[in-house]
DNA sequence: TATGAATGAGGGTTCATTCAT
DNA sequence: CATGAATGAACCCTCATTCAT
């Protein structure tokens, strides 16, 4: 194998501008950590993926941790900065939802799967600075939804008998597990359908709870502990 | 240096049969896996914490992902076994899901929240065989509840007009959602108000559209199994 | 090459006790951190030197700066516990101001010449805890004589119009320049007649001046005295 | 990340003469060779501290070896030209050791602690190009002095029943320990009083042996410069 | 000339795994 | 059977040096 490299496209030529490079290695680590996950990807990897030697990525960063951040970092940028951008826009909390739930799956779905698995994966231990920047990227990401369904719940238009933090884990745990069932069963759903469902879905359950719903569950309560009583033991 | 075990305690006599080896070595590994994870799970570690040399780990695993695919078969069984028993003697759906959420949460909060994190973090790159096994285990683990809200479908008792499949996500999506958060933020919510909280969220989701209706043939489903209760005995 | 220990006598079976790779190993260190110094020894030649693999050096020692302070401080050990049982037992300080003179040239020439220049070099920068533990071997290395040439200074047989400390810097000072000399020019001396002419001049340093010669001194000083003002300027 | 510099204050112009290139590179090299080390010295950090790009070393210099050596060359170059000069014209070997003594001293402490301990460190291993040139420049560096010894010891101002390369070792060895102990320690001594204290010992040393005999000949030698010094002018 | 960019060669260290005893 | 001992294969990272521009 003379050349390991001969069997890559280099983007790139062999001298490149420092802007360029740190957007080759960032690509190419991006990619490598997607696939391989934190400590799966090694710099040799990455430095392969770049077309370029393992020397040239410490170049560039002061080491793999350092350019895992950056790359979870920029990737959490983009898609934050849209949810930014677009969400507050929307009326209401239900548009609001169903542009988050969307933007997320054709976000994730299309190129971000593996850091999507990514993030999942090392939001723990090993690397607590990896997670800590995880961390903040996930709050961040989040804000902008949250921040509706608080105000949701401020003026009635979201259920006020759940905690927002639990509304927050039904909301994202719903769309992280839809995205790792795609991801690991690799089937890629119908985004729209998907979307849509889902969107309706997570409404059904925070949207303010029915008067008479309400009141037919007491019965059912009251009925039910008449039963009880009734019976022998 | 080694001889590393010297100033271990031996939590089994020197010449143990085969079987309690094997055990204890699931129970050193199923503690080291689930402090540490995956990667940072050493065959040192796992042989100092059961009490033995690094070399017997491999007398009686074919090496470290075995011993982890062994770990989380048997955890799973364990949990999903409880399930197959308790589920199906429950009556309806609600009081399945009910008991299911309960039962996720006490036992992943309790002692498996590492197993869950390790779980949750190594479904994936690295080690395929792993992923395939964990994959295999969930299946087993959501089995009950599925099949519950498949006949719940079947008998109009839940909503018909979602896919089983975006009902599963959204159901252990959720509970994975807050365990997660429960993990990483170290701070253990109070169990009973949560697992109450999350059914009801959970339920509202899945339940029939048509809120009156479905409360009442809820009503209707509980009153039936009260008085069959009260009958035979 | 087909292997790389060919040429080399190995001093131990391939498998040994853990006593005698220890002993090996840091036989081995010794020549080699002698031969090359800390930074210009590197861990594949300690294990190349030692007939093991490079792994095998971590099995038994933590790393290579412990290795190196092992190394050191058994050697500080064996010389200084060589002084401290023999320098006691002398009579008088200048004996044992010969002992020691001799011993030093001795040791060092022996075998010891690489450690010495070692000690010498890494006593300081770069590795603080090797050069921390280096200082604390002098200072028990030098402390029978020491100890001794501060009584010879309470009873009066070592001069007192000097400080200690600048006494150990002649007496250390002078031995270490002579060995130096020896390791640069590769010219082994005549250890015995080396030792004795140096006991000599040192003791002309350190005895107590003689009256008469300070009388003389005094003379001398107001005769400079008198002939500077005697000049013009 | 590339240019490092661009936060330093350039201490020259951006186009100097190659002259000035080649002083900058000099004193630059020797601050960075005197606070890091041969081995922890980088090219980087010298070029860093001579605001200029790493290449631009390696285009003045052969490598970093060679700068080093001109480095210890000018530096031993221009203490060495100051002792030719003085010392001959001092009156009397007393004078001259007690010059050179104090030189050394003030040399070493002031600002060549450093470099120092760089030529002490260096004379060894590794880099044995590195060493001749230190072994040369202190033969060029001892050499006023040593001629002064030898001259002495035919007068017989100097002790005969010694070999002069024994005196120099007792010399040179002694200032270099006191030297050692101010780095290591960390502790600046007084430099007059111990320039005295030292010369004074070492004189002890080197006196003919007959003390009386000694002390009246040293008297002699200086009345016999005071004199020369009375009568020309 | 000066340099931005790139790298080959190696450094210390880790760890799952093997094997003779 | 249990293990003490040993290691191959990697890993992340450093740095003096080269070279096209």
């Amino acid at each position: 194998m003379p050349s390991p490299s001969s069997t890559l496209q280099r983007t790139t030529p062999r001298r490149a501008s420092t802007a360029h490079r740190v957007q080759d290695l960032l690509a190419a680590a991006r990619r490598v950590f997607s696939e391989h996950g934190y400590q799966g990807a090694t710099t040799a990897l990455i430095a392969q993926a770049a077309g370029v030697s393992e020397a040239t990525v410490f170049t560039y960063f002061a080491g793999k941790r350092e350019l895992c951040i950056q790359v979870i970092t920029d990737w959490y940028g983009e898609i934050s900065a849209e949810l930014e951008r677009d969400v507050p826009r929307l009326p209401g909390v239900h548009a609001k939802l169903a542009h988050v739930v969307r933007a997320h799956l054709v976000t994730l779905l299309a190129d971000g799967s593996g850091l999507c698995a990514l993030v999942l994966s090392e939001g723990r231990a090993a690397e607590p600075e990896l997670a800590a920047v995880i961390a903040d990227c996930k709050r961040r990401y989040t804000a902008p939804l949250m921040h509706a369904l608080a105000e949701g719940q401020a003026q009635g238009l979201v259920r006020q008998d759940m905690p927002l933090r639990l509304l927050r884990d039904l909301v994202y745990g719903a769309m992280e597990h839809v995205l790792w069932d795609a991801i690991t069963t690799l089937k890629r759903p119908r985004i729209d359908t998907t979307a849509e469902q889902l969107t309706e879905l997570i409404w059904s359950a925070i949207a303010p709870r029915d008067a008479s719903l309400s009141a037919l569950m007491r019965l059912r309560d009251e009925v039910t502990q008449a039963l009880r009583h009734a019976q022998p033991s």
